[in-house]
Formats: structure tokens, C-alpha cells, sequence
DNA sequence: CAATTACTGATTGTCGACAATGTGGCGCGG
DNA sequence: CCGCGCCACATTGTCGACAATCAGTAATTG
């Protein structure tokens, strides 16, 4: 069985707050006022000014003192740094990931994964693909043994997540994300990690500059971008 | 003139209780009790554990609910995942200056950096280059122009500072660092990246390996590694 | 005598009230 | 009519007190 834990009441307005975030119910520059917000979820003050700043650590939210904190905002150039950052990320962990021998461990969840992304492809479930989308490359991050990289890995993915959720990403095709996912887990298994690499970042890109083409229209519908 | 900006009380804790750890006045596994340090600070429980919170979620703490917490103890693989990191993000940011021809930009402001490094050698003061070591590897981040990347930059290189400041780094010829910056530089103004990245990932692993070689005895000193 | 339970002391988590600060509007003087 | 300064409101920041939880110890029971 699992320990059932009982996470502080902090700890559960964080996420709460945060899941909210990255998707998409609290859009970019909507202001986030301690007194509204603490009645409405029944907390006290203090414990929601001490998530809202948590938040603001991780790069979510944007404060500034004595003022009322917002949503961070997203300009086109942040969603540009973003996927270049991730591409960084993963193909250092390929890289890692095929130099220590683990190419074969790794592989084998990946396709367990693909396995389970095809299903919810079949079913045309855009919400359970994103979430088997991020486990796949949540292994991949795993399975290269650097917890440091894994904790700064978690910060890039909840934003990458954020965008996605904002673009209503008119996804072409489904399955052909699946047999992208696959082909990368192939190339990872003959322990070719340049390649690996290379369909990695020409996957994002593609995704990355997917999105930024639309941006403006998405950003415009909060605030205005900038 | 720069403004005047009286910081929160909260912003403030954090800054001085950061200080102390980066710079090895308190040090890994200590315990950091809430109501002894709010009294000997000077502020409410309550402040100081905001303050206490904010910086396990940069990573420098441990915090275990309705435990003490403590300083995050650093095994031998956290100082190798680190140092791992550091070179895979300054490798990054190094290409992306290149890439974006700002590479003249850069180095003019290195060198700059570089004559007041070698002034901090000529006076064998350790802590004013380390201090301008840190400017060097700061402003190579911000000329990559990727904002995010300065946020896991800035997480990273705090726990770079904490690890110098641990191990009493006995720095082989302080000159010879200042040399090791500045031939980064000029390779940088050749605009041969890959051979600015090479030059830089040798000196990140010959300081790694120094004080990994040495580890043991450091984290014996304070609660035994692990 | 051993294992379990209940208690005690210490520490963290949560809260409501009060102080500090910033913003917008009103009135006054030019 | 315009500009300046003052005032009241809204929001955030800080605090001390109380509740929840945990580790260690002593008492209890088979």
C-alpha cells in the first residue's frame, strides 16, 4: 500500500494553485488578490501568501511588494527561450543516458510508454496523451541519474506544460506524435545518441515554432502579450 | 541614482540565511530550529519560516513536515551532478553566443572582467575572485540572452559557491585561473565555439575532480556524507 | 521480562488581528 | 481650468498565540 500522506495545507494550496496554472484556469496577467482568493478556497492569509510566493519562486507567478501579484505573463521570446532551454535538457540527458550503458533500461519504459500514448491516440484523448507525453520524457530525464538535472527539469516542463495547455494546440495528427515518440526511443536503443538528439530538438522546433507563429492571437486574448 | 528599495523583512531573511549556507557559515545537516533563529534574528516564527520554506524550494534546505529542518547534506554524485550541470548549461550559453554574434560583445566585458580578476590575484584574495569568477561565468549567461536559462543558472550557482566555500579549495596559482578565463575569452573572439566549450568543460572538471578527490573528508567534518 | 501503549516535551503548521505600504479620488490654491 | 497635496480605501506584510504532529520515555500488561 501506499503511505497515505497528509501534505500541509500549504503544500496542497501550492499545488492547487499551481495544476490551475499550467492549465490554463489562471490565464497569464490575471491578478491573484490574497484576501479574494483565501476565502474563496478557505484558507487563511498568510498560508495563501506563503503559496502564492512559493510560486513566484518557480518562476509561475510575478510579485512585487505591496503590490498584487499576477500570473507571469508570456512573451513570444519566453516561449522561444523555453523550448530551446528543453532541448538543451533532453539532449543532455540522451547524451548521459547512452554514455553510462543505460540506453537499454531506459528504452524498455520508453516503449511501455508509446504503448500506453497509442491508446489514448486511438481514443483521441488530447489531455491523457499529454500526460503520457510528459511521463515518456520525465523518464527519459530519470533514466539519466542526474537529480539536479531532474529538479531543473520539473521547473521547464510545468511551463512547457502551461503552453501547451494555453495554445489550444490544434495538434495535427496524433499517432504521428506517437510514431515520433517511438522512433526516438529506436534510435536511443542502437545507442545512437547524436541521432537521438537530433530528432529530438527537430521535434521541439517543430512544436516550438508551432506555437510561437500563433502566439500573439493566444496572448492578446489575456492582455495583450508583452 | 540607484532607488532606494527597503526590501520585505521575508525577502531579507532569505537573502542573509542564503548568504550564511553559500558561503559555508552554516553548513550541510545543521539544524535549523524556527523559534531559536527567529529569536536570534530578530523576527516573528512565522517569517522565518516563510524564509525557511523559500529556500528548500531553491534546494539548499531539506524539510521533512513537523521536522526540524536542516541544511541539505551534499554526497560525492550531488557534487558530480552538479558540476555536470554547470558545464552543460555554460557549454549552452556559450554556443548561443556565438550563434547570435554577439560574440565581440561578450568578450569585450570579459576581459574586463579578466583585469579585475587579475588584480584580486596579485593580492592573493580569494574572496574578492571568487566573487569576480562568478561575474565571469554570470555575464557569459546573460549574453546567451535566454532569460530562463539565468534562473537555473542562478539555482546552479549557488550551490557552486557552497561547494568552494565547503571544500577550502587550496587553489593551486590563483594566476593561473585568471589565465584559464582569459584564453575562454579569446577562443570566444575567434568565434570557435566548440573549442570555448572544450577549454571550459576541462576547467569545470578539473576543479570537480579536485574536490570530489577530497569530499570525504569535508562531509565527515559536519554528519558523515550520505 | 518483553512488547505495547500512553504520556511528555519540543517543534512545526495554521490562523486572525494589526501595521506598513501603495493607489486613486477629493479638495484646495493658483 | 489646471496642478499640487492630502486623505481614505484596498492590499500586502508582520506578528504572537494556539492547534497539530512527532520523537523519546516511562508506565502498563501479558
Amino acid at each position: 500500500m501506499e503511505p497515505i500522506q497528509t501534505l500541509p495545507l500549504r503544500d496542497r494550496v501550492i499545488n492547487a494553485l499551481r495544476d490551475a496554472i499550467v492549465n490554463g484556469e489562471l490565464v497569464p496577467g490575471q491578478a491573484l488578490v490574497g484576501t479574494e482568493l483565501a476565502n474563496q478556497i478557505g484558507v487563511s492569509q498568510a498560508t495563501l501568501r506563503d503559496a502564492i510566493y512559493a510560486l513566484s519562486l518557480e518562476g509561475l507567478v510575478e510579485t512585487v511588494a505591496y503590490h498584487v501579484s499576477t500570473v507571469k505573463t508570456l512573451s513570444k521570446k519566453d516561449i522561444e527561450d523555453l523550448f530551446s532551454v528543453r532541448s538543451m535538457l533532453e539532449s543532455y540527458a540522451i547524451r548521459q543516458i547512452v554514455a553510462a550503458g543505460q540506453a537499454a533500461a531506459a528504452v524498455s519504459e520508453l516503449y511501455a510508454i508509446c504503448d500506453e500514448m497509442e491508446g489514448a491516440a486511438e481514443q483521441d484523448s488530447l489531455t491523457d496523451l499529454n500526460r503520457i507525453d510528459r511521463m515518456f520524457h520525465d523518464t527519459l530525464i530519470d533514466f539519466s541519474g542526474n537529480q539536479l538535472l531532474a529538479v531543473l527539469w520539473n521547473s521547464v516542463a510545468q511551463r512547457v506544460q502551461q503552453v501547451l495547455s494555453l495554445s489550444n494546440q490544434q495538434q495535427e495528427n496524433l499517432r504521428q506524435i506517437v510514431l515520433n515518440h517511438r522512433e526516438i526511443a529506436q534510435v536511443i536503443e542502437n545507442e545512437d545518441a547524436e541521432a537521438a538528439v537530433g530528432l529530438m530538438n527537430t521535434h521541439i522546433s517543430f512544436v516550438a515554432d508551432e506555437i510561437c507563429g500563433n502566439w500573439h492571437q493566444i496572448a492578446l486574448g489575456t492582455n495583450g502579450g508583452q
